[in-house]
DNA sequence: TAAATTCGATAGTAATACTATTATATTTGC
DNA sequence: GCAAATATAATAGTATTACTATCGAATTTA
């Protein structure tokens, strides 16, 4: 699998960049170390300016790639979820049964990335966290719909739908499968950050994951 | 309960200000007009000098009561959930059968607030609104352990406790209290967005309550 | 009534979030 | 192999943000 991911293009809406960073060597080092700076430095103190430094270019010439910061931001979260997306598919598809279907889709999502293919630019570890510690700043804004209209959310309300359907095919008569899938997904970023920050909030620790809890939550709700 | 809220202060960590802005009519009117400014521009746009126009006042003046935009928005989410607590202490107090309070304690939490007190000068409606839209940014930053260690977030966190508690009366047994009460709270927060943005991805809307969804879901969990 | 506090006004600074221009370097198309 | 097109680096500049500092007038309090 690793080698197939290494091959793969995550395809991210071309609205939110100006110039397409998998097309060049600059824009890849933009990408690479956007998520090596955001992770140290959060996305509140992380600028355009640092990051040309940082790459040994221009802040202008990172301009000419995204728009601003959150655009960037919207690049890389795309990407994560659509990564993401293709590990679901890919390690559901062949399960006949729904619910070691939906079991083997909760594992996916709520765990926390391990390791990454370390071959491409990007490093899909540090990305894992900057979505647990930044993606809700993607659509906690005043322009949330318009951005929706354009698109920019696409590929994770289809993740969120792909769950929803695997918990529909497991109980046609449960009454809210749409937000408990989208209780999985962002509880689940939400519980790995208070696993880091406030460990009395949580029950997940070194022996408990986030992974048990949405599991037997999931199947409680759906019997 | 309205009037005898009315004369509730609700006791904020005072490292979160710099003058208590309960205590002069400017604090107040800062305090007034600040949920109505965050409520309209968004957080990101919200300015201390936009904020000093329309009170009639001035920039530096703010600054002499909350050391920075970051630090009000502590403010005025920990007396949200100050309030929240107040509420549901009030209301479930009285109830003997764990069940039973533990419904009613789900409902308080998941609900939107409907009416604002209207007599003091903190608009509760707009608040609620607030908390939804843009209390993630308060604790998804680089500071959070520092500011947590300051206890910037004890209400909540007391908040999410009591709740807990409350699970563990009506299932001792259950694995996960923790991480459902923080799933409660959090997450209903969530629902409500996606209610007002991503209609797809949840199933609430004009007839079905987010307190509906999550009462299923707890008591589903603790059977 | 003197002292202390509060507030409004003004000024100033460093950083941020851009935009514009130009010269050079590199790629590509013929 | 050369001209044209494109990409990049460097520089400069602007408006806004997020503050800090100072000062004098008004108000409160002791």
């Amino acid at each position: 699998m690793k080698y197939l991911l290494q091959d793969l293009k995550v395809r991210i809406n071309d609205k939110v960049y100006i110039k397409d960073p998998e097309s060049s060597d600059l824009g890849k080092r933009i990408i690479e170390h956007s998520i090596l700076m955001i992770h140290e430095l959060g996305f509140e103190n992380f600028t355009f300016k640092k990051l040309g430094v940082k790459i040994g270019s221009n802040e202008s010439s990172v301009y000419r790639y995204f728009e601003n910061k959150h655009k960037l931001l919207l690049y890389l979260t795309s990407w994560y979820w659509g990564w993401l997306e293709y590990q679901l598919v890919f390690a559901t598809n062949s399960i006949p049964k729904p619910e070691q279907k939906l079991k083997k889709a909760i594992e996916i999502i709520t765990r926390s990335t391990k390791q990454d293919s370390s071959f491409s630019h990007i490093n899909e570890v540090l990305l894992n966290k900057i979505v647990v510690n930044e993606y809700s700043k993607s659509y906690l804004t005043k322009e949330v719909d318009k951005e929706n209209k354009e698109g920019y959310f696409s590929i994770y309300k289809r993740l969120v739908i792909r769950l929803k359907d695997m918990i529909c095919e497991v109980n046609t008569k449960y009454a809210y499968p749409s937000s408990l899938a989208s209780t999985i997904i962002e509880g689940a970023l939400h519980q790995h950050f208070l696993k880091e920050h406030f460990p009395s909030l949580t029950d997940c620790n070194n022996k408990v994951t986030p992974s048990q809890y949405y599991t037997d939550l999931v199947f409680s709700s759906l019997k």
